[in-house]
DNA sequence: ACGCTGACTATTA
DNA sequence: CTAATAGCCAGCG
């Protein structure tokens, strides 16, 4: 799949293991763990950052097996283009995700993000 | 092996 | 402005 070279690399420098695409999984959990608490990204976002930017769908297919993840995977901060928290229906109840956002102080309105704007985080930047 | 599905997105009408 | 379309690719029946 995926390997922009440069933003691989990166991502080998966090979670060091990578030889491997099946590590696909990982690096966009290595991505996500690294939004700041109270800021949120999207799938396209962290696609792009791992060089896979057409695959956003597998980082919310990631997303879908993030559960098992080892390490918790913060998914409740990764929301579509739009900032609309699309995934929520796949958490144990509808509601979590939105809890936990607000609880880290992001507000929630009709199920988008308030000031999505500014409380985008690009892992692009994040990272470097 | 095949076709359908989807926590996405960018493009075109 | 909204709606349809086409790439995308790993699972699953």
């Amino acid at each position: 799949m995926p390997t922009n070279k440069k933003s691989v690399d990166r991502l080998k420098t966090i979670k060091p293991s990578g030889h491997k695409d099946e590590n696909f999984f990982e690096m966009v959990y290595a991505v996500a763990r690294q939004i700041p608490k109270g800021r949120v990204t999207s799938y396209g976002a962290i696609a792009a950052a791992l060089g896979a930017k057409s695959s956003a769908r597998m980082v919310g297919w990631a997303m879908n097996s993030c559960r098992k993840a080892r390490p918790v995977v913060p998914a409740h901060r990764v929301v579509n283009r739009n900032g609309m928290l699309s995934g929520k229906h796949h958490f144990e109840t509808p509601d979590r995700m939105e809890k936990l956002l607000k609880k880290e102080g992001v507000l929630v309105k009709d199920d988008k993000i308030v000031n999505f704007k500014n409380l985008f985080w690009d892992p692009v930047e994040g990272l470097s």
